[in-house]
Order: structure tokens, then C-alpha cells, then sequence
RNA sequence: GCGUUCAUUGUGUAGAGGUUAGCAUCUCGGGUUUCCAACCCGGGGACCCGGGUUCAAUUCCCGGUGAACGCACCA
């Protein structure tokens, strides 16, 4: 069976259409006993993605980004240096009445129970458990022997095979280009750079479709960036009175159900967020996310409360999305890492050429990091399943120009006479000469063939009717609200090209 | 991992211990059609896997696998 059903109407419908018209397939594989959480993209979803990951990139480059690709493997030492080896698992404890079976966390077990962690040795954990004669929570059986969950995915290298470790996050191995990176940006911090790839991880429970899943694509800015720049950053200037939605941790607190609508400025001034640098971050997020036409009423910016944040986080805030069947998910994780990256890097690489001077004479200190990071997986996941509207006569999927997969269609009026379909397999032809992602379809009629392009978010379609041929004029059909205007063949791409590039609008189309 | 529910063409479903396994949608070919899922003709496509009961199982039973949801988990 496929991704199947939610009880709500609308929802299920969504997951129906991203299979049906070639988005998401899976799990995967389908003709074998597929493997949880991992999913295909068909040939409609790859083009969406390849669009996505390229507004995400152009994106990054005009906020002077680099882009670096790492390998997937490491050994393991770099995830020791992490921390990823010391804190990216968890100690699970399974109750062994057979009519229970129940697995438990053992940390937010004893939690539960009362007993105060910090007291608690995590090397002796089985031996607590004993002493303090620690029954199922639920059934009051006796629990199995303390085991070790590796929430990291590792494989076999080399002959005799060593044990390496498959990423579970890019951007560490962005840090270990520093050296490197410094040398390219000729001594200068701060250094923006970022990475797009695949990370792995062991989840335990992968669900929600695209939303939790084993191997998923990150796209993973960096700002390595020395403190004294942290508080006068200079993007930070021209956005400073742009305004997000912030739920900060403190409002979270005090139970504050809904986020405000602040500035930068004011954020800072009222010290819901410490750094310019920081700030210009959470903008950097927010307006990315605008950007693919998900309404604002959708997103917001969560602070992490203290006890959510990751080993390596000083500040944390997650940009979430409001989805349609999911609800409130993260999308984004904008994290202040401080310097505890390179810091633990030098300290277990041994190498010295993680410093940098100071701004006092003579003083070296180890850069900051400031890091955004995006699952790519879950933003297209979203951009996709915010754009579906179900209309009356038709089901609507209104995708951002740029992410769309295929943003014009050509049709002939009719498949008689054949000099239409020529006219038409010519355009079509100029289009996709031009790099223009279009489809050419003649099959049914020509408001069937509307309908079905609505669907996968076709944004203009051109048809060929019987003036095109006396007078080489067609036909633009804006999807929005089905308006049509005529426009000559002969400056097709051209305007093709300029509504892609969002330098023109439907509107401005003069008519003739 | 646990629990609940479920498993029939691509999708949504009907169905009975013996059926050419039905319907809708989809899809393909042809006809028709001068702009919004029209119509006509013709074609295509399914009982999750293994075992048991039975003369006979897609249907009943057991097991497996998978899925949705809930619990737990989510660096």
C-alpha cells in the first residue's frame, strides 16, 4: 500500500495527489518489503527539488555564501570531537514481561520516577537500576539488561573493514575545512559557507512521510565569525527593522500561546536574541521561507527552551511551519554554536591552525559559529503541501514560479489540424532549447488537459488555435484565475523567460 | 518497541468458500470537438506473502510483512 490515509478529507487527498501525479513515492522499495522512512522522489518531485535546492543556493550566493561539498563517511574520531559519539544515542531498557515488552528511555524513565539525573552515573547505570530494584513503569515487571541505541548509521570500510560513521549532520564536516576555508577567504571573518547534502540517522520511529526519515538532505549555512563581529554585523544594519515571529522560550514559560510580530532591532533591544549576527540569521531563515509563498500565518520562530538545546547550542531557535497535516514541525534550526566546534576540533585533531588572531595584539582565539540549518526533505515537503487548493471545479496546486517543476505547458487547440500540433511541438521545443521546463500535451481536450496541469502546478499554459496559424499569435492562460491573454510567438521566450525570472507579471502582459 | 484499525487494478471502492472478481476514476488507441475535467467506440490494469482447513481459499484460521493512527521516542 502507499502512503496512505488520514482521517481528515483535505489530507488525505494532499498525500494522494504527491503520489499520484509523480512527487513522493515509498516507502521504498515498494516491490520488496519497503524500509521505514525512506521515500522516492518521482520525476515531477526531483524536478521540484532540484528547483528548491537551487533558490536555496542562489539564495545563499547573494548573501556572499560559498558552497562546499564534504564526504558522507568520517572516522569516527571526528564524531567523538563532535560529541555526536558521546551524546547522539540513548540508553534503552526493555521490560521482560512478554505480554508487556514496553521499551523505555532509560534517562526520562528514572526522570519520571523522580530521581535526579544529575546524580546519576551513566556508566553504572545497570548497576543503579539494580541497586534500586527498578520495576516496569507500567506492568511492575522486572526490566532486561540496560543496552546502548546508537542513533548514528555506520558502515564498513577498507580491508580488514574498519567502522566509519555516515554523517548525521553536514555541518561538522563543513568545520573541518576551516584551515582551508580561512586560507580561501585570505585571513577575512567572517566566512560564510554552506553545504547541501545527505545525513543519516538511526531513528528510531521514523514517521510523517518526508517529515522523519532515515537519510534526509540538509542544507547547512555557516557563519564562522569572531565575537567582537557577532555584535556589529553589517547585513545586520539593512535588515535590522525587518519584522519576524517570535515565540521566544520565555513566553513559552509563561504559556504564552501565540508568537509576536517584532523587529530585529527590537528583539535585541528587549534581549529576546543576544546578537546582530544571530538576528540577521533568523531573518535569513524567515525570509527564505516567505519566499516560497508559504503564508505568514504559517510560520514562526520558536526558541528552544534550555533543557531542548543541543549539546553544541548556546541559543537555538527553530523556524517552524504550521502544516496542513501535521501541524507545528520544524523546518529550520538556527543555532548558536559558539565556539565549541573548533574548539573540541583542535582539541582532538591535535592541529594548531584553528586560531585566528584577536583583536588584541598578540591574542589568538578559535572563531564562533553561527549555523542555519534547513532539512530540504521538509521545506519541500511544505512548499508542496501549502500549495494545494482545492477549488469547486478544480484541484489547484499553486506553487512559487521558481520551485515549480514544470512552470509552462503547450497545448494545441485541438489535434486537427496538424499544423496546430506543429506550431505547437515548436514552441515547445524553443522552451525547453532556452532551459525552460515545459510540457507538451495534445491528448484529450483542451480543458482537460487545464485541469491536469493545474494539478502539478503549471503556471502558464500556451495554446495554439486557429489565429496562431494566420497571424503567429497564441494564446497565455494565467492558472491563477484562469484569464487569458494574447502574445505574439516570436517574443514567447523571451517572456517566458522574464515571468520564470519574476522580472515581468501576467498583468504587465500588454494586450494586443 | 507496545496498542488499535486495516490490506482487492495507479487511485477510491464493491464483493462472494466455486464469479469471465463488479463500479468509478485513471490510462492507451480511434472518432468528435474553434478554450476550461463534454461525448461516442474500442483496449489496459488488482485479490500483500507463507502455512493450515477444504474437493475447492482472494474470501475462513494461524503466522509474517507493510501501512495509518495513538503511546513512547524525536540529537
Amino acid at each position: 500500500m502507499l502512503i496512505c490515509m488520514t482521517n481528515d478529507d483535505e489530507s488525505s487527498k494532499i498525500l494522494m495527489l504527491m503520489s499520484h501525479r509523480g512527487f513522493i513515492w515509498g516507502p521504498s522499495p515498494e516491490i520488496y518489503n519497503p524500509v521505514k522512512g525512506s521515500y522516492e522522489f518521482g520525476p515531477l518531485g526531483k524536478l521540484m527539488k532540484n528547483n528548491l535546492e537551487n533558490y536555496i543556493r542562489k539564495l545563499f550566493r547573494k548573501h556572499n555564501f560559498w558552497e562546499v561539498q564534504c564526504p558522507l563517511i568520517s572516522p569516527e574520531i571526528v564524531w567523538k570531537a563532535s560529541g555526536h559519539v558521546e551524546r547522539f544515542f540513548d540508553y534503552i531498557i526493555q521490560c521482560e514481561n512478554k505480554d508487556c515488552n514496553n521499551l523505555f528511555r532509560v534517562d526520562t524513565m528514572l526522570e519520571q520516577m523522580g530521581y535526579d539525573l544529575t546524580e546519576i552515573n551513566f556508566n553504572e547505570l545497570q548497576e543503579f537500576i539494580e541497586k534500586e530494584k527498578i520495576k516496569c513503569p507500567d506492568c511492575d515487571a522486572s526490566l532486561g539488561k540496560v543496552a546502548k541505541q546508537n542513533l548514528m548509521v555506520t558502515s564498513q570500510l577498507g580491508f580488514p573493514s574498519s567502522e566509519f560513521i555516515l554523517r548525521p549532520e553536514t555541518a561538522t564536516t563543513t568545520y573541518l575545512t576551516f584551515p582551508r576555508l580561512y586560507n580561501f577567504y585570505r585571513t577575512n571573518l567572517p566566512i560564510f559557507v554552506f553545504q547541501m547534502g545527505y545525513a543519516f540517522r538511526n531513528e528510531i520511529s521514523p514517521r510523517k512521510m518526508l517529515l522523519r526519515t532515515r537519510e534526509f538532505e540538509q542544507c547547512e549555512g555557516q557563519i564562522i565569525i569572531r565575537p567582537d563581529q557577532e555584535l556589529d554585523f553589517e547585513p545586520y544594519e539593512e535588515k535590522k527593522n525587518y519584522k519576524i515571529k517570535m515565540w521566544s522560550a520565555k513566553a513559552q514559560e509563561q504559556n504564552d500561546k501565540k508568537s509576536v510580530k517584532i523587529s530585529l532591532k527590537k528583539a535585541i533591544e528587549q534581549k529576546i536574541i543576544q546578537k546582530p549576527a544571530y538576528a540577521w540569521l533568523l531573518y535569513l531563515a524567515y525570509d527564505l521561507v516567505k519566499g516560497l509563498n508559504i503564508p505568514e500565518k504559517n510560520i514562526r520562530l520558536r526558541q528552544h527552551k534550555n533543557d531542548e538545546k543541543a549539546h553544541y547550542a548556546h541559543d537555538a531557535w527553530d523556524l517552524e511551519i504550521k502544516s496542513k497535516i501535521y501541524g507545528w514541525t520544524e523546518v529550520c534550526g538556527i543555532h548558536d554554536r559558539g565556539n565549541y566546534d573548533l574548539t573540541r576540533h583542535q582539541e582532538y585533531s591535535k592541529k594548531k591552525q584553528l586560531f585566528v588572531p584577536g583583536l588584541k595584539k598578540g591574542e589568538k582565539i578559535i572563531p564562533h559559529v553561527l549555523e542555519i540549518a534547513f532539512g530540504v526533505g521538509r521545506l519541500f515537503f511544505f512548499a508542496l503541501e501549502q500549495a494545494f487548493k482545492f477549488e469547486k471545479e478544480r484541484n489547484l496546486l499553486d506553487l512559487h514560479i521558481q520551485i515549480t517543476p514544470v512552470p509552462f505547458a503547450v497545448f494545441p487547440l485541438m489535434k486537427k489540424p496538424i499544423e496546430l500540433q506543429s506550431i505547437g511541438r515548436k514552441i515547445y521545443e524553443d522552451l525547453i532549447e532556452n532551459d525552460i521546463s515545459a510540457i507538451y500535451d495534445s491528448a484529450g481536450s483542451i480543458g482537460k488537459r487545464y485541469r491536469r496541469t493545474e494539478e502539478i502546478g503549471v503556471r502558464y499554459a500556451f495554446t495554439i488555435d486557429h489565429q496562431s496559424m494566420e497571424d503567429n499569435t497564441v494564446t497565455i492562460r494565467n492558472i491563477e484565475d484562469m484569464s487569458q491573454k494574447r502574445v505574439k510567438i516570436d517574443e514567447l521566450i523571451q517572456l517566458a523567460t522574464n515571468l520564470l525570472h519574476n522580472k515581468t507579471t501576467f498583468e504587465d502582459i500588454p494586450e494586443i
